[in-house]
RNA sequence: GGCCUUAUCGUCUAACGGUUUAGGACGUGACCCUCUCAAGGUCGAAAUACGGGUUCGAUUCCCGUUAAGGCUACCA
């Protein structure tokens, strides 16, 4: 018990899940099922400025969806709750007062206008920006005095001045990063709430989180939190950067050059499981050949060890022939229940729904495709397009057809196979070729030239219907 | 600019010093199958950024160059 992994994901609730955040979520997700531990979604709400209303629920409804579901969380307490930061404040003011009288924090007073003049001084001087520390040795007496007169003021640590401090990354090895390069950063502010660099330190400490697996873009902040760490006396968890999700011109991921958010995927009909099975693969393969996964071989066979290190592009056409994949691998029953919601015909009979599906199922990239594609199992063909019809119909067409109808009519087994024996029978007695009627066939049953194997498609559609578009066929070809 | 990270086909990646004419997948080209469209099958084009080392031997280890990305806030 006391070893078993903990891990958490930690977004900010600033709008929708990012399709990055999912990784991250399944990464963790993942390496805490893979071990028997437990995955926490902790909510890291210390901008106020950048809340947005209804993200929180957005993100877990998302997360859920997909699959990725937390053992502990704001409605399931496992004992280190809350798990929403802005619920913790008394929390970072405790151990930010902890540091203050360690003398490894002290009280700034510099205002943002200050702040700003500094860091332009710098930019124009051509040297790196931070803050220059003027507050660093104001007394504790002096500051407490300005607290008392009410002056506004943050809590910045104090990072040594010289010296290095290097770092174990399961993903990356050893990193070193001098102490010079590290600002005194701000761990309250001045509106009382922790930055992400206290609070995530605190909370993973006091929430026992062994592993700390999140993107790349906080590599270069660890170093503040090491020292956290030590200034407090806690054990540092395991630590593992990411590698980041790239856009096609490789830039970080981001809006702009396409949707991003994990919900206008689920929109589009991107499945849940071509989407795990996609973003799991960005950064992390199991070492052979195999493409398809679903979740329960993810969690048996995910290690940090074999995530790489380099960013990657999010390839949607690979998603798309996931999706594709994983629609084949579904049941028509499965598959069902993603096309009734968007399905415009009020359904009669089930079995023949489901049969449609199945006939359908290998064609369809998205559910919806389904839809578009099957409109003439439920209702006669609206008209037939005048190019088709004279790219296949001949003078002779309709004579024919009108045969062809009347052969299946007096079919006593309606099968496919006896479909198919019918109509090359009636093609030999004419002396024409089988396909003179299969494609005039086709486009009389379905007011299409592409669709599902003819001869299954006739089964399905059952005798009756099948003679009566022929015939309503014959009548209008015979106008052309 | 500074710091950090990264670097194999267009893209996702395999190879953890030699079994490699660098393997697979998506995409792409040709062909096969075939009643159309898919699916499937076969074959093809396509990569170790560059330069130095280390080594009997480097995609693999080290250094440099270049390029890309991240960070550089009282945002996460």
């Amino acid at each position: 018990m006391e070893n078993q992994v903990r891990v958490r994901f930690a977004p900010s609730p600033t709008g929708y899940l990012h399709i990055g955040g999912l990784r991250t979520a399944l990464y963790n997700y993942l390496f805490a099922k893979h071990f028997g531990g437990k995955f926490i979604l902790r909510i890291e709400d210390t901008d106020q400025s950048r809340k947005v209303e209804g993200a929180v629920e957005n993100v877990i409804k998302t997360l859920k969806w997909a699959g990725v579901d937390y053992d502990e969380g704001l409605d399931r307490d496992g004992g280190y709750g809350p798990y929403v930061q802005s619920q913790r404040l008394e929390l970072y003011r405790k151990y930010a007062q902890e540091l203050i009288s360690k003398d490894k924090a002290y009280y700034c007073f510099c205002t943002s206008e200050r702040l700003q003049e500094v860091r332009q001084k710098q930019l124009t001087a051509k040297l790196s920006t931070s803050y220059d520390r003027l507050c660093r040795n104001v007394s504790r007496e002096e500051a407490e005095r300005r607290i008392a007169a009410g002056e506004q003021c943050v809590i910045r640590m104090k990072i040594p001045l010289e010296g290095e401090l290097s770092f174990d990354d399961v993903i990356r090895g050893k990193v070193t990063i001098s102490h010079k390069m590290i600002d005194d950063q701000v761990l309250i502010k001045s509106d009382g709430f922790p930055t992400y660099h206290l609070a995530v330190v605190v909370d993973d400490h006091l929430m026992g989180i062994t592993h700390v697996i999140r993107g790349e873009e906080w590599l270069s902040s660890v170093p503040k939190h090491i020292l956290l760490y030590n200034y407090f006396r806690w054990q540092v968890p395991m630590l593992a950067h990411l590698p980041l999700l790239l856009n096609p011109d490789k830039s970080k991921l981001s809006k702009r050059q396409g949707d991003v958010a994990v919900e206008d995927y689920r929109a589009k009909g991107y499945l849940k499981e071509a989407i795990v099975n996609f973003i799991a693969f960005l950064g992390w393969n199991p070492g052979d050949e195999r493409e398809i996964f679903f979740m329960e071989q993810l969690v048996q066979e995910f290690t940090l060890d074999r995530v790489g290190k380099s960013g990657a592009v999010f390839n949607i056409e690979k998603l798309k022939w996931l999706n594709q994949q994983h629609i084949k691998l579904k049941s028509n029953e499965e598959l069902a229940q993603l096309i009734k919601p968007h399905f415009q015909f009020a359904i009669s009979d089930e079995s023949y729904f489901l049969k449609v599906i199945g006939l359908l199922k290998e064609r369809l990239s998205f559910p919806n495709d389904f839809i578009e594609m099957s409109g003439y199992f439920f209702r006669d063909p609206e008209f037939i397009e005048e190019a088709e019809m004279r790219k296949y119909f001949e003078p002779e067409t309709h004579s024919q057809l009108k045969l062809l109808a009347d052969r299946f009519e007096a079919l006593l087994e309606f099968s496919h196979t006896s479909i198919e024996a019918a109509l090359r029978q009636l093609a030999e007695e004419l002396q024409i070729k089988p396909t003179k009627l299969i494609h005039p066939t086709r486009l009389a049953l379905s007011g299409r030239t592409i669709g599902p194997g003819l001869f299954e498609m006739i089964e399905l559609l059952g005798k009756e219907t099948v003679v009566r578009r022929l015939r309503r066929a014959v009548e209008k070809f015979r106008a052309v």
